[in-house]
DNA sequence: CCGTGAGATGACAACGTTGTCAACGCTGTT
DNA sequence: AACAGCGTTGACAACGTTGTCATCTCACGG
């Protein structure tokens, strides 16, 4: 910028004020700042810019992992509202590791980010505190915070469970198994709880022998099968409480050439061309990101006032066969 | 970092000593910092850093589409490699529009990132040149860069393709068709050839009938495969040039109930669960963002005396099923 | 003809950090 | 006892930008 101030002749300010685009500069000065920056190929400096005005243009996004469909989705509506705002983002997938997430999230605060979106991993976030209170905005989605208060947007999770459980009872089936994430896991937990609604709602008795929780692997589906199918009265129907569980429940079936009516939360690509089509409590990733990202420039506008928000995002029921698969 | 000081009763610079672990710092001082530090919840200004230091520790990358698998999968790859380098990655999508890449990669250069890892959306990258030349790297990958001398890393379209079409001409098929995207995407190009150069290396005469480039949508497919399964001799096999027309071709296929041998370029999850097996040539976008990250990394510790390189990952044909089908 | 105000321009400091260099105290040698 | 050498510490400038404020020019009205 002084090599392009010297150039055009002029001083630091006036290009300065050309390079933002103020008012303020006669036409001729003006031009001959442009040419002096075309010709030297001259670029603002961002860092400096930033720590002079104390903000940087740029946010933090905190995912568990930057691959899985559902939050690639989500991350790309983040993108797209932060570029609105001529805000560029900084993505980080956190691995389900909470050290990782607090020294991702840690790393972006350094970075003076403007405000944080963050899929939590872990349980605790008090680290955040200190930040939040110099100013940089959070907000929380998928899950919740682990013990501070923050904005959050939320899946229903719970509803949208029951909903899928609704539709198997609908067609007939009495002896629903649910297989689902780790019970750690926020989201794992409400849709238990969903699906636990859904059968008391119809007078039928909860039995923990229909029920696994486990993180999803080769192994631990094809025991949650084994589970649902042996005994006298084995289950005709399953809820799968995630994608990635849907998706080895699908390999295990199609192993075992069983068949059983079949939910999943989260929809699957190509979902529409198995056979049967596989009917899904489908998430909105794209809402989702939107509205985390929509939530979070208003903070970082300065609506700082308000009590802390949670947006709860529907679902929506996409029948396409498993999940009508009558009852024996 | 001032009060910091104040508060440890020592001077800026040991402060910073701590705060960067320099080893020649009395440990008294030291955990005086060090409690003031904890005390006053300090983080270093990222900011000032780069501006004082001239490097960012980060990097730009610039794809087409960030919720895409294959893009989201060579996202992640790359993040672990800027990981292994204290390294924030910023992510954008170009949305195949070549403003927008043009504008992201030069906000990315605004904020002074150590260097750029691009997917190019458009033809013409002189605008990179400045840039480069006053020390920014990068890297092409998936795409060669429009006129300009660079890194890349691509896939071994060519001889992927052809493989592919080997594949069904070892079924018995010598009708094959080829339905890929526009013919201006480098890859729809090489792919083409290489579909091209197997059926000549067969014996087998190119005919236009049975090709169709053009961007993946649900008329643009209906008319493909009409053309193919039309007239006395209608093809029996056909190769799909990128994932969304895989897609694409399945689901008109499924709605006609028609079959046909089928080879997708590039994988798709759930490929294994369909009736047939999917067959693919399958890429590895893991494999790719990792060689684009370590090629940044090796350029931006200094290496840049030798000229460019051109990395080719291979493929690996997936046979399951869609792709033995027997010619009639 | 002078005073006033509006608009353009520039000088300068400040943002928070780190590299450079000088000063300091201590140990061990001559 | 003087001095070289080493390791620790701090003062200060610089990175590139922008906000503040002062200065300057010019037009206009009294």
């Amino acid at each position: 910028m002084k090599d392009v101030a010297a150039a055009a002749g002029v001083s630091l300010k006036t290009v300065s004020r050309v390079v933002n685009g103020e008012s303020n500069v006669n036409d001729d000065l003006r031009s001959a700042v442009l040419e002096s920056i075309a010709e030297l190929g001259f670029r603002r400096n961002a860092s400096a810019r930033d720590l002079r005005q104390g903000r940087s243009g740029t946010i933090g996004l905190l995912l568990e992992d930057v691959a899985d469909p559902f939050y690639s989705m989500l991350s790309r509506a983040v993108e797209e509202v932060a570029r609105e705002h001529g805000t560029m983002v900084f993505a980080g997938s956190s691995a389900e590791d909470p050290d990782r997430e607090r020294d991702l999230a840690l790393a972006f605060c350094e970075r003076r980010v403007d405000g944080l979106i963050i899929v939590p991993a872990g349980t605790s976030h008090s680290y955040l505190l200190p930040e939040m209170r110099a100013g940089i905005p959070a907000v929380f989605v998928d899950r919740p915070p682990g013990d501070i208060e923050a904005d959050m947007i939320l899946t229903d999770n719970l509803g949208g469970s029951r909903r899928g459980v609704e539709h198997l009872l609908g067609h007939g089936h009495r002896r629903i198994g649910f297989i689902g994430d780790a019970p750690e896991i926020y989201t794992a937990g409400e849709r238990l709880r969903g699906y636990r609604e859904a059968l008391e709602s119809a007078g039928i008795a909860f039995s923990d022998d229909l029920v696994t929780q486990a993180p999803p692997s080769p192994t631990s589906t094809a025991d949650a099968l084994d589970r649902l199918l042996e005994g006298p009265s084995p289950a005709t129907a399953v809820l799968c409480g995630n994608s990635r569980t849907t998706v080895s429940v699908l390999r295990e079936l199609a192993r075992r050439s069983a068949r059983l009516a079949l939910v999943g939360f989260d929809d699957v690509e190509l979902g529409d061309l198995l056979q049967p089509g596989l009917t899904v409590v489908a998430q909105d990733p794209g809402a989702m990101g939107a509205a985390a990202a929509r939530l979070l420039f208003q903070r970082i506008a300065g609506d700082t006032a308000g009590p802390t928000q949670t947006v709860t995002i529907g679902t929506r029921l996409i029948p396409r066969g498993s999940g009508e698969l009558p009852a024996p």
